[in-house]
DNA sequence: CGAAAGAATGTAAGCCTTTTCATTTTTGCT
DNA sequence: AGCAAAAATGAAAAGGCTTACATTCTTTCG
């Protein structure tokens, strides 16, 4: 249906090894060859058959952003924030990008296998035993927001403990000592990961963590509200709450608003991940922020190493900063 | 480096035409013969090589999801709803999603071209002259939030028209008569057609559109508060301004706060696409329901209908509805 | 039990490039 | 002009699978 090389080079007069030449080295062909191929080629609206060149040269220059539903989706400004950072920067590489989402994992992996990409970016909470199934395929692999300590993986994540430390280390400076934290179920590893920076950064600050002030909610504002509206009715309610993202963080001054508590004079509310949202509340939201758009280029560049045969390192931990804003 | 259907072959004692065959039409194959096989393949950890089967049956069944990022990001909630809707979708189909951006149309087409892909969902407003090249390599293509007059090309787009009518009536009902537009520049398809739909809707309400009250700004919060700022600070000012989407909204809200405007009492504010932030601003917002699941859903459904020679709608047009919370 | 029909399997060609190696043409120099 | 070296080109094999067609094995039933 499509013309082929045949048909270029029948046209064009010249053998299907040059026409190859011409498309995939254009200097090894002279000049006026070249040119007569191009007419033919323009005539026939002949371009190269990717598969068939991927078959020949055995790779096909194609990375994927692997995203499971389970762990990570684009519906979450953090991950979309990603993506589009990894997007960017792949466009400029000579490989190409696809994105791919899977139910889970097992079947993201099923996707990426067969040398239809050679490398992978993996969001969200990869398994160990799905990294292995990959390396085995010799299909390279990065995490971003993931790491997994004993293997031989780059992964790039964001500083947290860091940013932790800069958000309490803020409140304090703020005159806040009793601080609350809750964390929103988001990928495990950020949860777990903000959850512990907060408890270690607490302890190096000398202040007490009363278990009472540390909650688990689901990833919404409702949940959120509900959540805080719990923690700040009682007597002895914290000065100061942490969200585990923005969109808990916004569920806290929705209960502080029903409270009637005013932010920041009564309550400090602090967020992660420094999205859109926070521009959009009232009084707008400090929050820590998380540099997705670093974490997605880093991303891209690892693997582009790792496939070079370039060395690459194993961990890159990306700097948070903090949004200083009204409601602390 | 790879098992292949030789080495299976091999060690199964069968041809490799019956290990073909044992991979992708099972049942063509007796008991016994496709255990020896699929016992075989086990132990080469052989999996079929997607390229070299898609270069034998010239085809792929692979879809894509294009975005220019020019016109359309993932950023957008109102995109990464209908992204991952279409994703959603995709899985339970068995055509291979694979979602890809590039720089602009032009690069998005090479991507897309070269039979790697069968059929393409388009987001964001596609041009006719990229629309006539998918075509003629014979790629299947559907819209979704664009449309495109005099082409035979499945649409899928949400009422527009009917959710302005449905904020507009809900404003008259709560006895707004003078309400204004800020139109967010969002992609342009979407931009103008709100922008149409509002001057048709009020024309039909029979109410004046003073041309001052209808403005245009940048997509981000700030933005839009100037703009809604310069709008209220008028003697005339508005009483209710609808947002060109949630984010617009926000804004508004926002330059409300400065000024002291109590929302919804002295002005209501409307805004859509019904997104996350809505249950975040204080007020909360009442917005117009886009059904980007649905949007998406459909866009997947067209396509597979299309490249399965089904017939197929030329436009389908999925309802909008009105949330009403506190902002109104 | 044997023939005919049907099911299972095998053979080999084809899908469209790339790339190695051999061959031809061009270039650069003396 | 003539020769070696370099550059351009061509012939052919390879890449891993599918599938039409031919062949062999099983059933079925008179």
């Amino acid at each position: 249906m499509n013309a082929t090389i045949y048909d270029v080079s029948r046209l064009s007069g010249v053998s299907i090894a040059t026409v190859s030449r011409t498309f995939s080295n254009p200097d090894r062909v002279r000049d006026a060859t070249r040119q007569k191929v191009f007419e033919a080629a323009e005539i026939l609206h002949y371009s190269p058959n990717a598969i068939a060149r991927a078959m020949a040269r055995q790779r096909t220059d194609k990375i994927a952003f692997l995203i499971c539903k389970r762990d990570a989706t684009i519906l979450d400004e953090f991950y979309a924030r990603i993506c589009e950072s990894i997007m960017r920067r792949a466009i400029r590489s000579d490989r190409q990008l696809v994105i791919s989402t899977a139910a889970d994992w097992a079947q993201a992996a099923g996707t990426a296998q067969n040398k239809q990409v050679e490398g992978v970016i993996l969001g969200g909470s990869a398994q160990a035993d799905m990294v292995s199934e990959f390396q085995r395929k010799h299909i390279a692999v990065v995490l971003v927001n993931h790491r997994m300590p004993g293997f031989d993986i780059p992964c790039v994540v964001s500083d947290e403990y860091g940013g932790m430390r800069l958000a309490v280390g803020h409140l304090l400076q703020r005159g806040r000592r009793d601080i609350a934290m809750i964390a929103g179920r988001i990928s495990p590893y950020i949860t777990g990961e903000r959850y512990n920076a907060f408890l270690r950064v607490m302890g190096e600050y000398g202040l007490e963590t009363d278990a009472r002030h540390i909650r688990m909610c689901d990833p919404t504002v409702e949940s959120a509200a509900q959540t805080a509206l719990e923690l700040l009715s009682r007597k002895d309610r914290p000065a100061a709450i942490l969200g585990g993202n923005d969109v808990v963080a916004a569920g806290v001054l929705k209960a502080a608003h029903r409270l009637g508590l005013r932010v920041p004079e009564e309550l400090s509310v602090v967020g992660f991940d420094d999205s859109t949202v926070c521009g959009m509340v009232e009084p707008e939201l400090t929050s820590v922020h998380i540099d997705c758009r670093r974490i997605g280029e880093l991303g891209v560049d690892r693997l582009h190493a790792l496939l070079n045969g370039e060395d690459c390192p194993q961990v890159t931990v990306v700097p948070a900063g903090l949004r200083v804003r009204g409601s602390t």
